[in-house]
DNA sequence: CTCTTTCCGTAACAAGTGTTACCGTAACGC
DNA sequence: GCGTTACGGTAACACTTGTTACGGAAAGAG
């Protein structure tokens, strides 16, 4: 044996990398040796991390999941009443933001490859379809008198709002910037509490 | 003097072949010899009708915007209330059939390669925001009774709740098929006629 | 018919891509 | 300490990319 190394962490560190050359760069600079440069090492040691660049790619949409993920039970988690988790969850996942603009361009970018890869396709289904439920989860602790399907249907509808705020706000932040976001954030909230 | 080509002709149809291989091949397959091949012709004469890739890729940009506005107006135009207009302008720019699910594929595209293509980003926030005034005039119409800043919010709401639909139903054609929606949309419409 | 001029396909170019093989090197077990 | 072994950097690979130069051919003018 010698020495060994953490395999994990220069994972994640290449995703890292990843998401920041796709913010900066856009979908075609996003090169390995774009991204090796950028964690700081070369392209051979890239793909020792990862069997090839599609991997790499994979691996960095999971962990973008993960981290959405995680950010978003913490925003519902310091709500009180169920309406201001889900409006807490919908702000979290808009791109209100400088970094969150950056990290919307990243989700285009992926959404973009998706088109063309099936297997990052079939992630972005999956964990679309997650978020979904999540917020179906919400709407329906703020409308216990609603049934599954009009619960579906308002989730459906907010997760594409929130979809695109972002991407409007990734190629314009001036017209939908951090208001016009909120506002059509809570235009639509204030239709779930009426309705 | 010898022959004379149709130049508009030719760069209508590549634009319409850089259509077809964005939507088929995604934005990593958009390659001139893709498009050349899908207009049956070699990149040689590509290259005669562009002065480069950049130049067809925003020629191909600027022709569809234009189509979308024909197609635009002619739904306004059938359409016999205010309210009919709007609904029948955004429900046009959705994507729910396979046709306009290709066409949102080919958006998609055309946004990830702005951001990393300043024309192209430039050109999709002029568009962006003359979609938005034109919803802008028809939530007008629908309310005469609102100021300007409210029928603003109002457009950027819906023109954001179209455009997340289309990137959705792009990749999970199922969750996001026609009826979700169309019920996303009407829904955002009642809270327009009663707000 | 011939000449001229415009057009467009052919083929090459340099640069950059993902990927692979190889070898130096650093670190751990003994 | 040394020897072994995994690790990662170097450099080449084959290929594709956008782009350019050149030559042949088609079509109008005389």
């Amino acid at each position: 044996m010698a020495r060994r190394r953490d395999l994990h962490g220069q994972q994640e560190r290449l995703s890292a990398a990843t998401w920041a050359v796709l913010a900066e760069q856009g979908l075609p600079g996003l090169t390995l040796r774009a991204v090796a440069e950028r964690a700081g090492c070369t392209t051979g040691m890239v793909l020792h991390a990862f069997a090839d660049k599609r991997a790499l790619l994979v691996h960095a949409r999971e962990v973008l999941h993960d981290r959405t993920g995680v950010r978003a039970d913490a925003a519902a988690s310091t709500a009180g009443t169920p309406l201001d988790a889900l409006r807490a969850v919908l702000l979290q996942a808009a791109s209100t933001s400088a970094e969150k603009r950056e990290e919307a361009r990243v989700w285009i970018g992926f959404l973009a490859a998706a088109l063309a890869d099936p297997a990052l396709a079939e992630l972005h289904q999956r964990y679309n379809r997650s978020f979904v439920d999540r917020i179906g989860r919400l709407v329906a602790a703020v409308r216990p008198d609603w049934g599954r399907a009009a619960c579906a249907t308002a989730a459906t509808t907010l997760v594409a709002l929130v979809e695109g705020l972002n991407a409007l706000a990734a190629v314009d932040p001036d017209t939908y910037g951090e208001p016009a976001q909120r506002s059509a954030i809570e235009a639509a909230l204030a239709r779930l509490n009426a309705g």
